[in-house]
DNA sequence: ATTACTTGCACAATCGATTGAGCAAGGTTG
DNA sequence: CAACCTTGCTCAATCGATTGTGCAAGTAAT
């Protein structure tokens, strides 16, 4: 890791170029026309940067500018569906924008959060972009301390604006769905069973609200012992699941596509009645439809989340609620 | 994205805690015992420091250091079970290290590769690590000019270090158990088709090649148009298997968990003889064992790969064959 | 009481790029 | 030919943190 060859600067292109450093720079950042620099030596400087793999030091560049244009986002996983979409798009959106994205995926660890967050400040982010924060107030009070703007993203923070799925509606809208087919196929009305996130964190609360009020408008009411949200991984979903043996018709909600491995494992090992079992999940999955028993999954939207949420960058803040997406449902 | 109030310096705190400047950064740096500085002057510096919500200015920091301790990474997409855990697993182990990871994604594109590595190296990143690129080499030269070690992971280069599956040996595992899949379930024998990926990549080129031998090796031999690596995208595969309408068993070697998509999708929707189709896939999915049809998948080590890619980071660059990481067969 | 350490800091150069200001050479105008 | 403008650069300060060097005040030793 040590560098043996240092790295070209601007002032050794300017020794081979037989110029000045600041004509060098300015030829490399693209002003040497405002700043009357000759094209033959624009040339000749460039061929140089080419020739001797010249890289600006962004160090040295950010230091003395104003503007970082630099635009930051932590998000729990990579690896998922839902927020490898937002890391992607985020990414794409802002390059094409002029902006320089940085990401860190924090493993949904509240400490790491506020470390990323701090890190990426360190870097001069302008604007840092919480996805999914576990703790999304204590980035959003560093950040104000920092001058730097907050925005909330899949989860809300009290502190800074929010761009969030609408996750009652589409809650309602799925279980809806999960009751419709339990009828249809199974001849059955519920009540149905909740399965995986945490009740603490908002998008399950909102979403548990959504599939009670839909239960609760068909008058079906919802013992406490089938709501089990009790966190987000595999395991614990199945863990949750597994005493669960049913002795006929049956429906879930389930929470997530994390919680959804856990659900299918549960399902494919029943013994008997594993056709008798409905279930619909928050969150798509480009395999979900060839899943046995799966009725539908919601897709949340990511793209207009994003596009929200690069709305708000550069504006003043202003606190309203959280900006509602709307997702869609997708039917199988 | 404008700062009204401009970001706390150690200058600020300097005078706030009526210190010199030098004083302040050793304090925060934590070369402060070292210096001679003391206890009372470094926790009022600390207090200070977290009352105005100070955060280091990596820029003027790594300026002046001669060591960045920042390792980079591009990879072509996150929400993709591969390289989403490559990207997660990356960043916690350079953590776990000491070191300050930056991964940008790259959609594929070797042109949008190629700048982002200039990126990185801008942000005087001391290793670059290329997932999956599509001309390496080209990065690794930009690199090498640069001072900077590079190392290939997931595709190999021929100027740079490789770490890379052991793709002929999965391939050949993989053909195995499908063609052993169509014997006990269909009584057919082969041969089978292979869907996705591009032969100018060298690891759709390695499991070609396995495929084969393992066809060969039972006197199959396979017709040249059942080799249909058009390209990556699901859409692709889909189009690629459009028009063949199976009448009588069938197998497929699935070349990616993308390609599988379209695989899937073409499956599904055969009106007839779906029954009579048996298919692999090399790279794994969660929900891929409840996939009809679906034999097994290969796993590719992640973190295997990524151990022995931090093992060559400092390393001088002895530019052997790649390095090949075995896979594990998931069969369901 | 002098010399010799130790403690606890401050000074100032430095990293590489940016940018306002300035200056010399050549050309144009009256 | 003097006054003025244009062209094509160079100079030097600056961004914020790091770090080798130095120095004053206090303490210990002789």
């Amino acid at each position: 890791m040590e560098n043996e060859t240092k790295r070209t600067t601007i002032y050794d292109l300017a020794k081979l170029a037989d110029a000045s450093p600041s004509a060098v720079s300015s030829v490399l950042n693209g002003t040497w026309e405002k700043r009357r620099i000759s094209k033959k030596l624009a040339d000749r400087v460039m061929r140089l940067a080419e020739e001797q793999g010249y890289a600006v030091n962004v160090q040295a560049s950010l230091l003395r500018r104003e503007r970082s244009d630099i635009v930051g986002m932590i998000v729990p996983k990579y690896a998922n569906r839902y927020f490898g979409d937002i890391a992607e798009q985020f990414e794409a959106m802002a390059r094409a924008r002029g902006l320089f994205p940085v990401v860190t995926c924090t493993q949904r660890d509240p400490d790491l959060e506020f470390e990323a967050a701090k890190e990426l400040i360190s870097y001069q982010a302008e604007c840092l972009i919480s996805t999914g924060a576990t703790d999304p107030d204590r980035i959003s009070a560093f950040c104000d301390a920092s001058g730097v703007q907050s925005i909330n993203l899949d989860l809300p923070g009290k502190t800074a604006p929010s761009v969030i799925s609408d996750n009652y509606s589409a809650a309602r809208d799925l279980t809806d769905l999960i009751l419709d087919r339990c009828e249809r196929d199974l001849g059955w009305s519920g009540p149905l069973r909740f399965v995986g996130g945490r009740l603490t964190d908002h998008n399950t609360a909102a979403r548990l609200e959504g599939f009670l009020d839909a239960q609760r408008e068909r008058t079906i009411s919802v013992p406490d012992t089938y709501v089990m949200a009790t966190g987000y991984s595999a395991q614990k979903s199945a863990n949750a699941l597994a005493a669960f043996k049913p002795d006929g018709p049956t429906g879930l909600f389930v929470n997530s596509t994390i919680s959804l491995e856990g659900v299918v494992k549960w399902h494919s090992e029943l013994a008997s009645g594993a056709d008798q079992v409905r279930y619909g999940c928050f969150d798509w999955d480009p395999f979900g439809s060839f899943l046995p028993g799966n009725v539908g999954m919601v897709e949340q939207d990511v793209t207009s989340m994003l596009i929200k949420a690069f709305e708000l960058i550069g504006k003043p803040t202003s606190l309203n609620e959280p900006i509602l997406i709307p997702c869609k449902l997708r039917i199988f």
